[in-house]
DNA sequence: CGCTGGAATGAGAACAAGTCTCATTCTCTT
DNA sequence: AAGAGAATGAGACTTGTTCTCATTCCAGCG
């Protein structure tokens, strides 16, 4: 769902990552908290990866003046549990989407003159990808493909 | 005849790049510097990426004494040139590698325990990533893939 | 309810990778 | 050999991220 953009208030569709979220967080024994929730409903919202700045300003930004370290101590959380997925795919700074539970996921190419970030997805590269499993000696949980060149505007 | 500098390692195989890399450099307009060459014999020299930390602190150690600014400028210069490869797969930090001008490339898996990175080919994985070409709006000029999971010694 | 121990939070200091500045040194062409 | 301009490097600076620790909040208990 390449394009699924911000819902500003009330109930999304992806409310169902929030559940699970919070539900694997309990598992992992962590407490319920403001700053940790916001964190999550933010990401929840978005259709692609959003940068940590983009989202500690976001957050700052609000009544409830979320700290940058509850925001980065929250998304080393959500990483390490496997909740969201951390990217590197511009000039030293990380972005972070979420993890969908059922595996459903995209790839990104990379404007090299704009910086421009686009998702794509496509089971040919995946079932490449499966078929490399066995062939690395590392037990692979996770990948990770950036295209980079012009779009269409910088062409 | 070209009075190229002697590798202290003695000579190594890669020097067809060293050529290539200072032809490029020579036809951008560039003039001679022995800074820019320190960092070149040294990429050349290596098999997979090296950290630009792990360049700039090896360069400095010389009795030539590289500076930080020189390696980054040169490091800079040099991507910009299509001549290495930059990528982040660890901690925000860039790692190089140099571009073969044959094409020829490998891809990284990474352990997430103890950050070990080890370069893969795959042809298969090549030809699903060419088949993407036309069907992503950008004219892709590179791409990278990065595996991510448990190295043998930390599974 | 109101307590209380431990978890969560946030302001700001500290860090680390990378970038900028600019005086000096080096290249290359006359 | 001289001059114009490029390359270099010491160190200041920026920036994304992490750390510290005093304060606030949560959840279980009486
Ligand atoms: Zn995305
Ligand atoms: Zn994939
Ligand atoms: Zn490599
Ligand atoms: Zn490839």
């Amino acid at each position: 769902m390449p394009g699924a953009t911000v819902d500003p208030v009330g109930p999304n569709r992806h409310s169902a990552w929030v559940e699970h979220a919070i539900a694997a967080l309990a598992d992992a024994g962590y407490q319920r908290g403001g700053a940790r929730l916001a964190v999550i409903e933010l990401l929840a919202r978005q259709g692609c990866a959003m940068t940590a700045i983009e989202i500690d300003d976001r957050l700052r930004a609000t009544d409830q003046g979320i700290g940058r370290a509850s925001v980065y101590r929250t998304l080393e959380q959500l990483e390490e549990l496997k909740l969201v997925h951390r990217l590197e795919m511009g000039r030293g700074m990380a972005s972070y989407e979420r993890i969908e539970p059922s595996g459903e996921h995209h790839h990104h190419v990379v404007c090299e003159k704009c910086g421009r970030v686009e998702p794509f997805e496509d089971p040919g590269l995946e079932r490449a990808i499966g078929r490399l499993q066995g062939r690395v000696g590392f037990e692979v949980s996770e990948h990770e493909v950036v295209l980079r060149g012009r779009c269409p505007r910088c062409a």
